[in-house]
RNA sequence: GGUGGCGUAGCCAAGUGGUAAGGCCAGGGCCUGCAAAGCUCUUAUUCGUCGGUUCGAUUCCGACCGCCACCUCCA
């Protein structure tokens, strides 16, 4: 298995630091406001990955954190007239929400900043006791020239960061590349106690703190969007090596950015799509769909045309496998069989674990999935009775293949049917007047009854075999 | 100025030193009472341009053109 890892950016064996327990860490949102896709992005390929090492038999621990105090929080809290403690409250809870529609699992552990900051005063102190930090007015700097590895995984000589800068130098600070890691409080903002006097947090010695605070001093990966890679994931290396003298994270995943209509998204150019905006229009496997038809570290444009895509790619599949699951349960496992499916079908598994071993290629993974789903309807277009176990083979292969990857959902389905089981009867009453006037070759009530209860999401279909139906996925 | 990335059919998108997965759309055919679904055929002699290395490059190297990201809070 190998993951690129931008630290060398290149592709790497991938070796867990412990066989036992592989450690993620995943930069989360900063909630000042609803998630959006950008960040659904990262996150899902965060969930894809612990999905896949789970299915490889790993066993993952996964940290995800949720930045619930920054200037964006305190900032938008007095534009609503609210509390930053409030806000952040609100909008964590929507991100659970959201992420959690979008099929997303919750992480083993969603450390909050503000529920740290004890662990971060005592890294921060342990960098001013080696001399790596300095205090201004009860505010304390890392001191960049004292960690001489500083960017490593950025890629960057100390001259370079000066060039083309164009922010705001503060001038009592030793160097302008040196980052805040507590910012003394001002005037009528959330503050904590600390050593210093109040203040507050800076953001890289959140993640320091709570990476190390709940998976140890060194962790096998540490996945964010890509421009996280600088400063905030240099900073982190800075920090946490400097503080313990160990490696940090081992393998550094960056997930590049996601456009909108081919433009970069940002809130300032106003186009950015809110997750739950995304998901009131498209069910979730449409949008999971999109987010990995491309592979992570690839740029991908959210656009109309491309979801429509992936709904008809959706569909394709959802028909294939409606029409497997009745096989489902002739699975005979003890009998190989030498039909030409059953090699596809193991075709189809070893492409899908072959692209995914190869730093996590969904795209390709995907491309496997769907030349099973045309062998399996080439199968089943000459349907033959003896070919049953190997459907119900293709079944399995297909469910769990496509659960990795969080694109069908046999839960959801077979608690949909539940549901929906009293109407069953009603339907099959009306397909047998149905069928009675087919009989009769009475067209027009027949196709009445045809359009209407598709209307009502029920789609049937006339096969040699006899009629068919089914409820429509909603959105 | 520095660092990194990208340019593959109508669109989206994988990929490889030996001759291009998959999806969407479109057109023809089969099936059907008509549909739907499915099957089937057609759709890049070619992978931004120009050179180089090689028996052979889309894949390696160089130059150029175009696009983008980061260097500033941002997933």
């Amino acid at each position: 298995m190998k993951i690129y890892n931008s630290l060398n950016r290149r592709l790497e064996d991938f070796e867990p630091l412990n066989p036992e327990q592989v450690t993620i860490y995943s930069c989360g949102p900063t909630v000042y406001d609803y998630i959006h896709m950008g960040n659904a992005r990262t996150a899902l390929v965060t969930d894809i990955i612990r999905r896949y090492l789970l299915y490889k038999g790993y066993n993952v621990k996964l940290v995800q954190n949720l930045t619930d105090i920054d200037d964006k929080i305190i900032r938008r809290a007095a534009e609503l007239g609210t509390s930053a403690k409030q806000l952040a409250h609100e909008n964590s809870e929507a991100y659970f929400e959201d992420s959690q529609r979008l099929g997303i699992h919750l992480a083993d552990v969603h450390p909050k900043a503000t529920e740290h900051i004890q662990d971060m005063i005592n890294l921060i102190q342990i960098l001013i006791d080696k001399g790596a930090a300095y205090v201004i007015d009860g505010s304390i700097y890392y001191r960049v020239n004292a960690f001489a590895e500083y960017g490593k995984l950025s890629n960057r000589k100390p001259e370079d960061l000066l060039a083309g800068a164009r922010v705001e130098v503060d001038e009592r600070k030793e160097n302008p590349r040196d980052f805040d890691m507590w910012k003394a409080a001002k005037p009528g903002e959330p503050s904590w106690d600390s050593p210093w006097g109040k203040g507050r947090p800076g953001w890289h010695i959140e993640c320091s703190a709570m990476a190390m605070k709940h998976l140890g001093e060194t962790i096998d990966i540490h996945a964010g969007g890509e421009d996280l890679l600088f400063p905030h994931h240099e900073n982190e290396i800075a920090q946490s090596e400097l503080a313990t003298g160990n490696t940090f994270a081992r393998y550094w995943m960056h997930v590049a950015f996601l456009k909108i209509d081919g433009k970069r998204m940002g809130k300032s150019e106003k186009n950015f799509i809110f997750l739950r905006d995304a998901l009131d229009h498209y069910p979730t496997e449409v949008i999971r769909h999109f987010l990995i038809s491309a592979h992570y570290r690839h740029p991908l444009d959210y656009n109309q045309e491309s979801l429509t895509k992936s709904e008809g790619a959706i569909r394709r599949l959802n028909n294939c496998l409606d029409a497997l699951k009745k096989y489902d349960r002739d699975i005979d496992l003890s009998e190989p069989m030498d039909a030409p499916l059953q090699h596809a079908v193991q075709e189809m598994k070893s492409q899908f674990t072959q692209a995914m071993d190869t730093d996590f290629n969904t795209a390709q993974a995907l491309g496997a999935i769907f030349t099973l789903v045309s062998e399996v309807n080439k199968s089943l277009s000459t349907f033959d009775e003896s070919e049953t176990p190997v459907l119900a083979q293709a079944y399995q292969a297909l469910t769990e293949t496509c659960q990795v990857l969080g694109i069908y959902d046999t839960e959801i389905q077979d608690s949909a049917t539940d549901n929906e089981a009293k109407i069953e009867p009603l339907v099959d009453l009306l397909l047998e007047v149905r069928q009675d006037a087919r009989n009769r070759k009475d067209w027009e009530t027949s196709d009445k009854i045809r359009d209407r209860l598709k209307e009502l999401n029920v789609e049937i279909q006339d096969t040699p075999q006899g009629t068919t139906w089914k409820f429509l996925a909603r959105s």
